[in-house]
DNA sequence: ACAAAACTTGCAACTCTGTTGCAAGTTCTT
DNA sequence: AAGAACTTGCAACAGAGTTGCAAGTTTTGT
């Protein structure tokens, strides 16, 4: 895992340091997205908000994780599992809110389908937000 | 017009005050999605910002307008065409946002696909953010 | 292995967004 | 017209996010 996660930073032009690595490491550990609260609690406030706020920044840039908006308009963040680029993400994945657990998960297997607009419009991006209650909380 | 905003006032069991006679008016005389800034913006700071708040929050509880979660997670809102009432919404369309011109749309014209998630998840509300380039800005 | 260059971090200060309690004001009901 | 019910503005606050800057760490080149 440690080598992996360097093996990342690197291969992004990014400098290893304790931060990025303790975050990418709790990215790497979770099922589902994390926000930016949930990475200052299990980092037991190790570093900075400014420092974390500035390494999530970093790693959308650079398209190591990809940011999901919900339906109660709070961000979260997820690993971008789809060889995603600088400023090229291209997982277009459902992503799912269940109401019970409140967890927020990337549902891999089922791709946004393709939708009709009117005539004059230019579709660039497609997302898609389901919510309901996920599998473990049926 | 102000006849048309009393009788939505009334229907829903609200006072008719200068503030929401003002905002409602605002809201029908759109075409696009509001943020709390454009409404501030709009009235010329002739009410309190908590008074924004809180008619916006009325609203919504009475199915006047509803939320659009959008890409960048700002909170927008546009009315409800489809005769929502009392925390039940059931406006199911697509939303769209222009990268030129930053207004939000709803394409009332087009409904959110059906979607398939894998066994186990059980779906109660899909919404759909489309961006791109809009008609106007083609 | 070392020094210099390049980059990252923490801190302080600040802005912007949203919330709450309360008293004064307005609207609705009879 | 008076009282009850509701709405508003104000002040105070909490939380989220941003910026400049100096100190610290990582990287690169020798
Ligand atoms: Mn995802
Ligand atoms: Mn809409
Ligand atoms: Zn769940
Ligand atoms: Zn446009």
């Amino acid at each position: 895992m440690e080598e992996q996660i360097q093996k990342i930073l690197k291969h992004n032009q990014l400098s290893v340091t304790g931060g990025r690595t303790k975050i990418l490491e709790l990215f790497l550990a979770q099922d589902d997205a994390l926000a930016h609260a949930d990475i200052e609690r299990k980092t037991g406030e190790k570093f900075d908000r400014v420092t974390v706020y500035r390494t999530l920044q970093t790693f959308l840039e650079k398209g190591i994780i990809h940011s999901i908006p919900t339906a109660d308009n709070s961000v979260k963040y997820a690993l971008c599992k789809d060889n995603c680029s600088e400023g090229h993400h291209h997982d277009h994945h459902v992503h799912f809110m269940c109401s019970v657990c409140g967890k927020t998960l990337c549902i891999d297997e089922v791709s946004v389908p393709v939708v009709n607009l009117p005539a004059g419009y230019k579709v660039e991006q497609i997302q898609m937000i389901v919510t309901g209650v996920c599998k473990d909380c049926a």
